[in-house]
DNA sequence: CGGACTCCTGAACAAATGGACAACAAGTGA
DNA sequence: TCACTTGTTGTCCATTTGTTCAGGAGTCCG
């Protein structure tokens, strides 16, 4: 939907038309992204309606009015964000084929799901509270592109299952399954963290989460995990 | 830790001191339940920042005023909250012992888990939401109460593993997985309606997704679905 | 240098927000 | 009924919030 080449900064400045051609500029794309992490932070931590521009421009080191300098008004800011964060994702998801051995398919998504988890735990959470929300900006892109998403790796695995590659489970749930329990390590992080005990995540706690992941969600569908 | 009983209402009421026993009062429960539901509504779409006095008392049906007659202060009605819903919760979860069978004890956990996320999603998304939020009101219960609880649980579920009735898989992390796997059902309500192009959850909806996780977790473990 | 454009920001504002309070209404036990 | 506690609510206030705006600084190209 938007655009997010060019942003919809000037918003209003002077009548543009058809001066001399003139280079974006280092500057926007600099603080832009300084902006967008520093909103990924507060609108994560806070919601949509909980986050406030001043925190993100204090959190982004700007004044205020130059925050909306770049993103004329929150909702703006808030789909931006979005766009950002979908486009890294689908950057990363790789596609299932039906001849792909599940077991080795179904060990890479979790792990991959994992890694996602442990390098993007802010966009793990702010998707989570935008959904948790009712998902007011999503609702559009779960109902279309997600679910044609989830449509096609569930026909996938459906057409394994009928070859009898792997044990008859539904195979939508079984996505539900992975996401959920791979995502939490992201979400529910502080929970985790003072379960057990830990200041912080450690690279191998991730590398344990997802070895029993692998191990148990595998075993649960009839394969063995992959050498 | 806050006394539940007489809530903390009057706040400012004359002195109290020793005039006449007095009974409670009707009303003061039957308006506290009122309030505390449109409190978990709107505490559980928008976080604790975003939530705001005036959209609860709406909810409620009273004015502003009044809701703040009966807590003094948004901080303490969010807490008054979380009181009931861990106590609630507390209710339902059974125990589980070394002696018990443990494909019969991980399905009824699961299957309850379930039933939770059907019964109460609001209050699943509201924990999902706190501890999104970093946790900063129940930090300490779950630093408490809820490692306590988990460690007594990964000791049976390590018991059984020793004793050769399960497979060896961490303890924790399914503990983990089966907090994850069936709050998703709540927490993503809306993700997983519009995935699967529904208007809304039924109750066989629920059964087969429990169905799901009992027979693929317990296999994952290494057990057989319980007749 | 000069002009055209981009970038920056303090000030101002209307609306919303959490909360205080005082006056008043209703309930309760004797 | 009376004395006292509990319940109700309109009004007020300081602060915060999203957003506008006008003017000024900075940057780039010829």
């Amino acid at each position: 939907m938007t655009n997010q080449t060019v942003a919809d900064a000037p918003a209003r400045a002077s009548g543009s038309g058809n001066g001399r051609k003139y280079r974006p500029g280092r500057i926007r794309e600099r603080n832009r992204e300084k902006i967008l992490q520093a909103a990924e932070q507060e609108f994560a931590q806070h919601g949509y309606k909980g986050a406030t521009i001043q925190n993100i421009a204090e959190r982004a080191g700007l004044p205020k009015s130059n925050v909306l300098y770049y993103f004329s008004n929150k909702k703006r800011m808030y789909s931006a964000m979005f766009d950002d964060i979908l486009a890294r994702w689908n950057k990363v998801f790789t596609d299932i084929r039906p001849e792909d051995d599940p077991a080795v398919a179904l060990s890479t998504f979790i792990r991959t799901k994992v890694e996602m988890s442990r390098h993007y735990p802010l966009a793990s959470r702010l998707f989570a509270m935008e959904i948790i929300q009712g998902a007011p900006f999503l609702l559009d892109h779960l109902r279309t592109n997600m679910r044609e998403w989830v449509r096609g790796r569930a026909e996938v695995m459906q057409q394994w299952i009928d070859d009898g590659r792997m044990a008859p489970v539904d195979p939508v749930q079984l996505i539900f399954l992975i996401w959920s329990s791979t995502q939490h390590y992201a979400d529910f992080q502080v929970q985790i963290l003072m379960v057990e005990n830990k200041a912080e995540y450690e690279k191998r706690d991730f590398d344990h989460a997802a070895d029993f992941l692998v191990e148990v969600i595998l075993r649960g569908c009839g394969l063995e995990k992959p050498t």
